[in-house]
DNA sequence: TGTACATCAGTGAACGCGCGTTCACTGATGTAC
DNA sequence: TGTACATCAGTGAACGCGCGTTCACTGATGTAC
Protein backbone atom coordinates (compact mmCIF):
# COMPACT_ATOMS: atom_id res chain seq x y z
CA UNK A 1 0.00 0.00 0.00
CA UNK A 2 2.67 2.85 0.97
CA UNK A 3 4.64 1.93 -2.53
CA UNK A 4 1.58 1.72 -4.30
CA UNK A 5 1.47 4.36 -7.90
CA UNK A 6 -0.49 6.89 -5.38
CA UNK A 7 2.46 7.99 -3.91
CA UNK A 8 1.86 11.38 -2.96
CA UNK A 9 4.73 12.75 -1.06
CA UNK A 10 6.85 10.04 -1.49
CA UNK A 11 10.38 11.51 -1.08
CA UNK A 12 13.05 12.04 -3.72
CA UNK A 13 14.98 8.58 -2.60
CA UNK A 14 12.59 6.07 -1.88
CA UNK A 15 14.25 4.38 0.83
CA UNK A 16 13.65 0.79 0.18
CA UNK A 17 12.87 0.63 -3.50
CA UNK A 18 14.68 -3.00 -3.84
CA UNK A 19 11.50 -4.44 -1.49
CA UNK A 20 8.92 -2.46 -3.08
CA UNK A 21 9.56 -3.51 -6.14
CA UNK A 22 9.76 -6.82 -5.40
CA UNK A 23 6.56 -6.53 -3.49
CA UNK A 24 4.79 -4.44 -6.82
CA UNK A 25 5.45 -7.33 -8.67
CA UNK A 26 3.92 -9.53 -6.66
CA UNK A 27 1.08 -7.51 -6.27
CA UNK A 28 1.21 -7.44 -10.12
CA UNK A 29 1.37 -11.60 -10.14
CA UNK A 30 -1.90 -11.30 -7.94
CA UNK A 31 -4.17 -9.73 -9.85
CA UNK A 32 -2.89 -10.11 -13.36
CA UNK A 33 -0.89 -13.01 -13.56
CA UNK A 34 2.53 -13.81 -15.18
CA UNK A 35 1.94 -12.20 -18.20
CA UNK A 36 1.59 -8.92 -17.31
CA UNK A 37 5.07 -8.98 -15.09
CA UNK A 38 7.14 -6.25 -17.00
CA UNK A 39 9.93 -4.31 -15.82
CA UNK A 40 7.72 -1.66 -16.84
CA UNK A 41 5.04 -2.81 -14.76
CA UNK A 42 6.22 -3.20 -12.06
CA UNK A 43 7.98 0.29 -12.08
CA UNK A 44 4.63 1.77 -12.86
CA UNK A 45 3.19 -0.06 -9.34
CA UNK A 46 6.01 1.27 -8.01
CA UNK A 47 5.77 4.08 -8.35
CA UNK A 48 8.58 5.12 -10.07
CA UNK A 49 9.86 5.76 -13.02
CA UNK A 50 10.65 2.68 -15.87
CA UNK A 51 14.71 3.27 -15.21
CA UNK A 52 14.90 3.03 -11.11
CA UNK A 53 14.70 -0.62 -10.89
CA UNK A 54 18.51 -0.76 -12.87
CA UNK A 55 19.63 0.95 -10.23
CA UNK A 56 18.69 -2.41 -7.55
CA UNK A 57 18.83 -5.30 -10.31
CA UNK A 58 21.11 -5.60 -13.18
CA UNK A 59 17.95 -6.49 -15.62
CA UNK A 60 14.53 -7.82 -15.89
CA UNK A 61 15.99 -11.55 -14.95
CA UNK A 62 17.21 -9.97 -11.55
CA UNK A 63 14.31 -8.89 -10.45
CA UNK A 64 12.30 -11.97 -11.51
CA UNK A 65 15.08 -13.77 -9.53
CA UNK A 66 14.47 -11.90 -6.73
CA UNK A 67 10.48 -12.22 -6.61
CA UNK A 68 11.14 -16.30 -6.97
CA UNK A 69 13.67 -16.45 -4.02
CA UNK A 70 10.63 -14.78 -1.78
CA UNK A 71 8.69 -17.28 -3.50
CA UNK A 72 10.47 -20.16 -2.15
CA UNK A 73 11.04 -19.06 1.01
CA UNK A 74 7.28 -18.48 1.31
CA UNK A 75 6.97 -22.26 0.62
CA UNK A 76 9.59 -23.39 2.57
CA UNK A 77 7.93 -21.90 5.79
CA UNK A 78 4.41 -23.30 4.60
CA UNK A 79 6.11 -26.83 4.41
CA UNK A 80 7.46 -26.49 7.88
CA UNK A 81 4.88 -24.98 9.45
CA UNK A 82 2.23 -28.00 8.06
CA UNK A 83 5.04 -30.51 9.29
CA UNK A 84 4.45 -28.75 12.75
CA UNK A 85 1.03 -29.13 13.01
CA UNK A 86 0.78 -33.10 13.12
CA UNK A 87 2.79 -35.46 16.43
CA UNK A 88 2.54 -38.14 13.89
CA UNK A 89 5.89 -38.41 11.81
CA UNK A 90 3.91 -40.81 9.57
CA UNK A 91 1.86 -37.95 8.43
CA UNK A 92 4.62 -35.36 7.99
CA UNK A 93 5.00 -36.02 4.33
CA UNK A 94 1.48 -35.97 3.32
CA UNK A 95 1.19 -33.10 5.60
CA UNK A 96 3.49 -31.43 3.82
CA UNK A 97 2.52 -32.40 0.43
CA UNK A 98 -0.66 -30.70 1.01
CA UNK A 99 0.70 -27.62 1.99
CA UNK A 100 2.89 -27.73 -1.27
CA UNK A 101 -0.80 -27.99 -3.68
CA UNK A 102 -2.43 -25.46 -1.13
CA UNK A 103 0.63 -22.91 -1.93
CA UNK A 104 0.51 -23.12 -5.11
CA UNK A 105 -2.98 -23.04 -5.54
CA UNK A 106 -2.89 -19.80 -3.43
CA UNK A 107 -0.19 -17.76 -5.18
CA UNK A 108 -0.61 -19.86 -8.41
CA UNK A 109 1.37 -16.79 -10.65
CA UNK A 110 4.33 -16.66 -8.36
CA UNK A 111 4.64 -20.40 -8.51
CA UNK A 112 4.70 -20.33 -11.83
CA UNK A 113 7.59 -17.66 -11.65
CA UNK A 114 9.07 -19.50 -9.33
CA UNK A 115 9.77 -22.59 -11.86
CA UNK A 116 9.96 -20.44 -14.81
CA UNK A 117 12.91 -18.61 -13.49
CA UNK A 118 15.02 -22.02 -13.47
CA UNK A 119 13.75 -23.65 -16.19
CA UNK A 120 15.35 -20.95 -19.01
CA UNK A 121 18.72 -22.39 -17.55
CA UNK A 122 18.18 -25.89 -17.00
CA UNK A 123 18.74 -25.51 -13.34
CA UNK A 124 17.21 -26.89 -10.31
CA UNK A 125 14.69 -23.71 -8.82
CA UNK A 126 16.52 -22.23 -5.41
CA UNK A 127 13.79 -24.31 -3.16
CA UNK A 128 15.12 -27.62 -4.71
CA UNK A 129 18.88 -26.77 -4.23
CA UNK A 130 20.99 -29.24 -2.05
CA UNK A 131 21.21 -25.61 0.08
CA UNK A 132 20.85 -26.21 4.04
CA UNK A 133 17.55 -25.11 4.22
CA UNK A 134 15.59 -24.98 1.29
CA UNK A 135 12.43 -26.75 0.64
CA UNK A 136 13.42 -29.83 -0.90
CA UNK A 137 16.36 -31.05 1.87
CA UNK A 138 13.17 -30.67 4.07
CA UNK A 139 11.34 -33.07 2.62
CA UNK A 140 14.52 -35.42 2.31
CA UNK A 141 14.87 -35.21 5.40
CA UNK A 142 11.51 -36.09 6.50
CA UNK A 143 11.95 -38.68 4.41
CA UNK A 144 15.43 -40.25 6.18
CA UNK A 145 13.89 -39.63 9.51
CA UNK A 146 10.86 -41.84 8.27
CA UNK A 147 13.44 -44.47 6.65
CA UNK A 148 15.78 -45.22 9.37
CA UNK A 149 19.45 -46.17 8.84
CA UNK A 150 19.23 -49.06 6.47
CA UNK A 151 17.76 -47.19 3.69
CA UNK A 152 20.22 -46.38 1.19
CA UNK A 153 20.99 -43.12 0.21
CA UNK A 154 19.94 -43.44 -3.11
CA UNK A 155 16.73 -44.32 -2.37
CA UNK A 156 15.85 -41.70 -0.05
CA UNK A 157 17.12 -39.15 -3.01
CA UNK A 158 14.63 -41.09 -5.15
CA UNK A 159 11.77 -41.25 -2.67
CA UNK A 160 11.93 -37.57 -2.43
CA UNK A 161 12.35 -36.75 -6.24
CA UNK A 162 9.15 -38.63 -6.49
CA UNK A 163 7.42 -37.08 -3.71
CA UNK A 164 8.32 -33.66 -5.18
CA UNK A 165 7.41 -34.88 -8.76
CA UNK A 166 4.04 -35.86 -7.42
CA UNK A 167 3.22 -32.71 -5.72
CA UNK A 168 3.96 -30.39 -8.24
CA UNK A 169 2.14 -32.39 -11.25
CA UNK A 170 -0.83 -32.26 -8.45
CA UNK A 171 -0.36 -28.54 -8.23
CA UNK A 172 -0.47 -27.80 -12.22
CA UNK A 173 -3.13 -29.85 -12.59
CA UNK A 174 -5.69 -29.29 -9.57
CA UNK A 175 -6.39 -26.05 -11.75
CA UNK A 176 -8.12 -27.38 -14.30
CA UNK A 177 -12.30 -27.08 -13.81
CA UNK A 178 -12.88 -30.54 -15.14
CA UNK A 179 -11.88 -31.76 -11.58
CA UNK A 180 -14.50 -29.83 -9.55
CA UNK A 181 -17.67 -32.78 -9.75
CA UNK A 182 -14.44 -35.37 -8.44
CA UNK A 183 -13.39 -32.71 -5.75
CA UNK A 184 -17.31 -32.29 -4.92
CA UNK A 185 -17.49 -35.93 -4.12
CA UNK A 186 -14.81 -35.83 -1.98
CA UNK A 187 -15.59 -32.94 0.79
CA UNK A 188 -14.01 -30.41 -1.53
CA UNK A 189 -10.30 -29.69 -3.01
CA UNK A 190 -8.36 -30.72 0.21
CA UNK A 191 -9.93 -33.84 0.66
CA UNK A 192 -9.43 -34.39 -3.25
CA UNK A 193 -5.29 -33.98 -2.68
CA UNK A 194 -5.66 -36.64 -0.08
CA UNK A 195 -6.94 -38.61 -1.86
CA UNK A 196 -4.77 -38.02 -4.83
CA UNK A 197 -1.75 -38.09 -2.92
CA UNK A 198 -3.21 -41.39 -1.08
CA UNK A 199 -2.81 -43.36 -4.00
CA UNK A 200 0.94 -42.28 -4.89
CA UNK A 201 2.67 -44.51 -2.04
CA UNK A 202 4.99 -41.84 -0.79
CA UNK A 203 2.20 -40.43 1.66
CA UNK A 204 0.78 -43.39 3.42
CA UNK A 205 -0.97 -41.57 6.10
CA UNK A 206 -2.78 -39.68 3.00
CA UNK A 207 -3.96 -43.40 1.76
CA UNK A 208 -5.34 -44.04 5.57
CA UNK A 209 -7.07 -40.90 5.59
CA UNK A 210 -8.64 -40.98 2.23
CA UNK A 211 -10.54 -44.35 2.83
CA UNK A 212 -7.76 -47.07 2.36
CA UNK A 213 -8.88 -47.99 -0.82
CA UNK A 214 -7.07 -48.12 -3.70
CA UNK B 1 11.30 -28.43 -45.90
CA UNK B 2 8.99 -27.80 -48.64
CA UNK B 3 7.51 -24.69 -46.98
CA UNK B 4 10.66 -23.47 -45.46
CA UNK B 5 11.40 -19.05 -45.86
CA UNK B 6 13.21 -20.41 -48.91
CA UNK B 7 10.23 -20.51 -51.35
CA UNK B 8 11.49 -20.00 -55.01
CA UNK B 9 9.07 -20.86 -57.05
CA UNK B 10 5.90 -21.10 -54.63
CA UNK B 11 2.77 -20.49 -56.47
CA UNK B 12 0.28 -17.75 -55.48
CA UNK B 13 -2.06 -20.25 -53.46
CA UNK B 14 -0.23 -22.38 -51.47
CA UNK B 15 -2.12 -25.26 -51.31
CA UNK B 16 -2.32 -26.26 -47.74
CA UNK B 17 -1.00 -23.46 -46.18
CA UNK B 18 -2.78 -24.66 -42.68
CA UNK B 19 -0.76 -27.33 -42.18
CA UNK B 20 2.06 -25.82 -43.41
CA UNK B 21 1.88 -23.17 -40.78
CA UNK B 22 1.44 -25.99 -37.96
CA UNK B 23 4.34 -27.55 -39.59
CA UNK B 24 6.22 -24.50 -39.50
CA UNK B 25 5.28 -23.41 -35.51
CA UNK B 26 6.85 -26.62 -34.78
CA UNK B 27 9.84 -26.14 -36.70
CA UNK B 28 10.07 -22.87 -34.57
CA UNK B 29 9.46 -24.62 -31.23
CA UNK B 30 12.14 -27.44 -31.61
CA UNK B 31 14.72 -24.97 -33.00
CA UNK B 32 13.80 -21.68 -30.95
CA UNK B 33 11.56 -22.76 -28.05
CA UNK B 34 8.21 -21.15 -27.38
CA UNK B 35 9.19 -17.96 -26.39
CA UNK B 36 9.99 -17.54 -30.45
CA UNK B 37 6.72 -18.89 -31.41
CA UNK B 38 4.59 -15.31 -32.82
CA UNK B 39 2.35 -15.54 -35.62
CA UNK B 40 4.96 -13.05 -37.71
CA UNK B 41 7.05 -16.04 -36.66
CA UNK B 42 5.69 -18.75 -38.02
CA UNK B 43 4.39 -16.98 -41.31
CA UNK B 44 8.22 -16.19 -41.95
CA UNK B 45 9.07 -19.74 -41.42
CA UNK B 46 6.08 -20.60 -43.69
CA UNK B 47 7.63 -18.04 -46.34
CA UNK B 48 4.08 -16.28 -45.90
CA UNK B 49 3.18 -12.22 -45.45
CA UNK B 50 2.15 -11.98 -41.77
CA UNK B 51 -1.48 -11.66 -42.87
CA UNK B 52 -1.68 -14.89 -44.45
CA UNK B 53 -2.69 -16.65 -41.44
CA UNK B 54 -5.31 -15.33 -40.51
CA UNK B 55 -7.15 -17.13 -43.52
CA UNK B 56 -6.70 -20.07 -41.84
CA UNK B 57 -7.11 -19.17 -37.86
CA UNK B 58 -9.13 -16.63 -36.59
CA UNK B 59 -6.07 -15.48 -34.20
CA UNK B 60 -2.37 -16.30 -32.58
CA UNK B 61 -4.36 -18.60 -30.02
CA UNK B 62 -6.23 -20.54 -32.43
CA UNK B 63 -3.04 -21.70 -34.25
CA UNK B 64 -1.39 -22.63 -30.78
CA UNK B 65 -4.52 -24.82 -30.29
CA UNK B 66 -3.61 -26.34 -33.69
CA UNK B 67 -0.55 -26.87 -32.77
CA UNK B 68 -1.17 -28.59 -29.22
CA UNK B 69 -3.92 -30.41 -31.02
CA UNK B 70 -0.74 -32.22 -32.99
CA UNK B 71 1.15 -32.72 -29.87
CA UNK B 72 -1.44 -34.60 -28.31
CA UNK B 73 -1.87 -36.94 -31.18
CA UNK B 74 1.52 -37.26 -31.38
CA UNK B 75 1.76 -38.16 -27.47
CA UNK B 76 -0.94 -40.85 -27.74
CA UNK B 77 0.62 -42.33 -30.50
CA UNK B 78 3.49 -42.87 -28.63
CA UNK B 79 1.32 -44.06 -25.84
CA UNK B 80 0.03 -46.68 -27.63
CA UNK B 81 2.89 -47.62 -29.03
CA UNK B 82 4.54 -48.23 -25.56
CA UNK B 83 2.26 -50.27 -24.43
CA UNK B 84 1.85 -52.13 -26.98
CA UNK B 85 5.44 -52.79 -27.09
CA UNK B 86 5.28 -55.24 -24.07
CA UNK B 87 2.96 -58.20 -23.45
CA UNK B 88 3.21 -57.99 -19.53
CA UNK B 89 -0.16 -56.14 -18.52
CA UNK B 90 1.63 -55.37 -15.44
CA UNK B 91 4.11 -53.40 -17.11
CA UNK B 92 1.65 -51.05 -19.15
CA UNK B 93 1.21 -48.45 -16.78
CA UNK B 94 5.00 -48.24 -16.27
CA UNK B 95 5.82 -48.41 -20.26
CA UNK B 96 3.13 -46.15 -20.47
CA UNK B 97 4.88 -43.70 -17.97
CA UNK B 98 8.31 -44.01 -19.55
CA UNK B 99 7.02 -43.09 -22.65
CA UNK B 100 5.21 -40.12 -21.96
CA UNK B 101 8.17 -38.66 -19.88
CA UNK B 102 10.44 -39.35 -22.98
CA UNK B 103 7.86 -37.69 -25.41
CA UNK B 104 8.42 -34.74 -23.09
CA UNK B 105 11.80 -34.40 -23.17
CA UNK B 106 12.15 -35.21 -26.93
CA UNK B 107 9.61 -32.08 -27.31
CA UNK B 108 9.92 -29.75 -24.70
CA UNK B 109 8.70 -27.14 -26.08
CA UNK B 110 5.86 -28.32 -27.72
CA UNK B 111 5.22 -29.75 -24.46
CA UNK B 112 5.05 -26.34 -23.05
CA UNK B 113 2.75 -25.53 -25.49
CA UNK B 114 0.31 -28.51 -25.09
CA UNK B 115 -0.38 -27.21 -21.09
CA UNK B 116 0.15 -23.31 -21.95
CA UNK B 117 -3.20 -23.31 -24.02
CA UNK B 118 -5.47 -25.06 -21.69
CA UNK B 119 -3.81 -23.63 -18.24
CA UNK B 120 -4.81 -19.58 -19.42
CA UNK B 121 -8.53 -21.20 -20.21
CA UNK B 122 -8.31 -23.03 -16.71
CA UNK B 123 -9.43 -25.97 -18.95
CA UNK B 124 -8.15 -29.33 -19.18
CA UNK B 125 -5.94 -29.82 -22.26
CA UNK B 126 -7.23 -31.56 -25.14
CA UNK B 127 -5.40 -35.28 -24.25
CA UNK B 128 -6.87 -35.18 -20.75
CA UNK B 129 -10.08 -34.59 -21.77
CA UNK B 130 -12.78 -37.31 -21.65
CA UNK B 131 -13.00 -38.17 -25.28
CA UNK B 132 -13.10 -41.58 -26.84
CA UNK B 133 -9.59 -42.08 -27.67
CA UNK B 134 -7.69 -39.49 -25.72
CA UNK B 135 -4.30 -39.97 -23.65
CA UNK B 136 -6.13 -39.62 -20.48
CA UNK B 137 -8.65 -42.30 -21.12
CA UNK B 138 -6.10 -44.88 -22.71
CA UNK B 139 -4.44 -44.63 -19.00
CA UNK B 140 -7.50 -44.89 -17.59
CA UNK B 141 -8.68 -47.88 -19.42
CA UNK B 142 -5.11 -49.24 -18.92
CA UNK B 143 -6.18 -49.07 -15.14
CA UNK B 144 -9.07 -50.50 -15.55
CA UNK B 145 -7.66 -53.39 -17.11
CA UNK B 146 -5.47 -54.04 -14.66
CA UNK B 147 -7.62 -53.47 -11.11
CA UNK B 148 -10.73 -56.28 -12.08
CA UNK B 149 -14.15 -55.26 -11.59
CA UNK B 150 -14.25 -55.24 -7.86
CA UNK B 151 -12.23 -51.46 -8.27
CA UNK B 152 -15.12 -48.51 -7.45
CA UNK B 153 -14.86 -46.14 -10.16
CA UNK B 154 -13.83 -43.18 -8.43
CA UNK B 155 -10.35 -45.24 -7.31
CA UNK B 156 -9.95 -45.81 -11.09
CA UNK B 157 -10.40 -42.17 -12.19
CA UNK B 158 -7.94 -41.35 -8.80
CA UNK B 159 -5.30 -43.66 -9.92
CA UNK B 160 -5.70 -42.23 -13.18
CA UNK B 161 -4.93 -38.79 -11.96
CA UNK B 162 -2.19 -39.83 -9.64
CA UNK B 163 0.06 -41.32 -12.09
CA UNK B 164 -0.82 -38.57 -14.84
CA UNK B 165 -0.08 -36.48 -12.15
CA UNK B 166 3.73 -38.16 -11.07
CA UNK B 167 4.34 -38.13 -14.97
CA UNK B 168 3.80 -34.67 -15.66
CA UNK B 169 6.18 -33.83 -12.47
CA UNK B 170 8.70 -36.26 -13.40
CA UNK B 171 8.94 -34.65 -17.29
CA UNK B 172 9.28 -31.06 -15.80
CA UNK B 173 11.24 -32.34 -13.32
CA UNK B 174 14.14 -34.57 -15.91
CA UNK B 175 15.66 -31.66 -17.77
CA UNK B 176 16.96 -30.13 -14.72
CA UNK B 177 21.12 -30.55 -14.90
CA UNK B 178 21.72 -31.11 -10.89
CA UNK B 179 19.81 -34.54 -11.62
CA UNK B 180 22.85 -36.13 -14.11
CA UNK B 181 25.14 -37.73 -11.80
CA UNK B 182 22.21 -39.25 -10.32
CA UNK B 183 21.43 -40.74 -13.94
CA UNK B 184 24.51 -41.74 -14.49
CA UNK B 185 24.60 -44.18 -11.32
CA UNK B 186 21.42 -45.42 -12.53
CA UNK B 187 22.29 -45.79 -16.25
CA UNK B 188 21.66 -43.14 -17.65
CA UNK B 189 18.25 -41.32 -18.12
CA UNK B 190 15.89 -43.94 -18.46
CA UNK B 191 17.20 -45.49 -15.46
CA UNK B 192 16.42 -43.13 -13.32
CA UNK B 193 12.95 -42.46 -14.94
CA UNK B 194 11.95 -46.40 -14.21
CA UNK B 195 13.79 -45.70 -10.46
CA UNK B 196 11.29 -42.73 -9.48
CA UNK B 197 8.21 -44.10 -11.20
CA UNK B 198 9.30 -47.40 -9.03
CA UNK B 199 8.76 -45.09 -6.29
CA UNK B 200 5.73 -44.27 -6.70
CA UNK B 201 3.10 -47.04 -6.80
CA UNK B 202 1.14 -46.75 -9.34
CA UNK B 203 4.10 -48.55 -11.89
CA UNK B 204 4.95 -51.65 -9.68
CA UNK B 205 6.92 -53.30 -12.94
CA UNK B 206 9.20 -49.95 -12.65
CA UNK B 207 9.84 -50.66 -9.48
CA UNK B 208 11.10 -54.43 -9.63
CA UNK B 209 12.96 -53.15 -12.81
CA UNK B 210 14.57 -50.60 -10.67
CA UNK B 211 15.63 -52.90 -8.00
CA UNK B 212 12.64 -53.47 -5.55
CA UNK B 213 14.42 -51.35 -3.18
CA UNK B 214 12.98 -48.19 -1.33
C1' DT C 1 -15.98 -24.34 -75.22
C1' DG C 2 -16.12 -19.36 -73.69
C1' DT C 3 -17.10 -15.96 -70.86
C1' DA C 4 -18.66 -13.25 -66.79
C1' DC C 5 -18.39 -13.08 -62.25
C1' DA C 6 -18.19 -14.47 -57.29
C1' DT C 7 -15.21 -16.24 -54.14
C1' DC C 8 -11.02 -17.69 -52.21
C1' DA C 9 -6.30 -17.09 -50.57
C1' DG C 10 -2.72 -14.57 -50.96
C1' DT C 11 0.21 -9.55 -50.61
C1' DG C 12 2.51 -5.67 -48.40
C1' DA C 13 2.08 -1.64 -45.97
C1' DA C 14 0.52 0.28 -41.99
C1' DC C 15 -1.79 0.81 -37.22
C1' DG C 16 -0.76 1.29 -32.33
C1' DC C 17 1.25 -0.93 -28.57
C1' DG C 18 4.23 -2.14 -24.73
C1' DC C 19 8.48 -3.77 -24.05
C1' DG C 20 13.69 -3.73 -22.17
C1' DT C 21 17.17 -0.76 -21.93
C1' DT C 22 20.15 3.47 -22.22
C1' DC C 23 21.17 8.24 -21.72
C1' DA C 24 22.26 12.67 -19.83
C1' DC C 25 20.43 14.78 -16.17
C1' DT C 26 19.48 16.20 -11.19
C1' DG C 27 18.20 16.12 -6.43
C1' DA C 28 19.61 14.15 -2.02
C1' DT C 29 22.91 12.19 0.96
C1' DG C 30 27.22 11.22 3.18
C1' DT C 31 31.97 12.22 4.19
C1' DA C 32 36.70 14.46 4.64
C1' DC C 33 38.86 18.18 6.35
C1' DT D 1 30.13 23.75 12.47
C1' DG D 2 30.83 24.69 7.46
C1' DT D 3 31.95 23.68 3.20
C1' DA D 4 33.49 21.18 -0.99
C1' DC D 5 32.83 17.31 -3.31
C1' DA D 6 32.00 12.40 -4.49
C1' DT D 7 28.55 9.20 -4.71
C1' DC D 8 24.09 7.43 -4.67
C1' DA D 9 19.37 6.95 -6.35
C1' DG D 10 16.17 8.94 -8.63
C1' DT D 11 13.93 11.36 -13.40
C1' DG D 12 11.98 11.58 -18.00
C1' DA D 13 12.74 11.26 -22.66
C1' DA D 14 14.24 8.49 -26.13
C1' DC D 15 16.22 4.25 -28.67
C1' DG D 16 14.89 0.34 -31.53
C1' DC D 17 12.30 -3.73 -31.56
C1' DG D 18 8.88 -7.23 -32.59
C1' DC D 19 4.43 -8.04 -31.83
C1' DG D 20 -0.86 -8.99 -33.19
C1' DT D 21 -3.96 -7.36 -36.16
C1' DT D 22 -6.30 -4.71 -39.96
C1' DC D 23 -6.72 -2.78 -44.45
C1' DA D 24 -7.35 -2.20 -49.31
C1' DC D 25 -5.55 -4.70 -52.77
C1' DT D 26 -4.81 -8.47 -56.33
C1' DG D 27 -3.92 -12.82 -58.43
C1' DA D 28 -5.91 -17.43 -58.97
C1' DT D 29 -9.64 -20.54 -58.96
C1' DG D 30 -14.17 -22.38 -59.56
C1' DT D 31 -18.80 -22.15 -61.33
C1' DA D 32 -23.21 -20.92 -63.92
C1' DC D 33 -24.90 -20.39 -68.17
Amino acid sequence: MREAATAEARPYHHGDLRRALVDAARRILEGEGPSALSLRAVAREAGVSPAAPYHHFKDKGELLDAVAHVGWDMLGEAMTSAKGRTGDPAAHMTEIGVAYVQFSRAHPALYRVMYDCSRDKDMLPEGMQDNEDSAYCQVRETFRALAGPTVAEVDIELATIAAWCAAHGLAEMTSFRQFDPLKDGLGGEEGFLRAVLGHLGMFPAARAKAGGNG
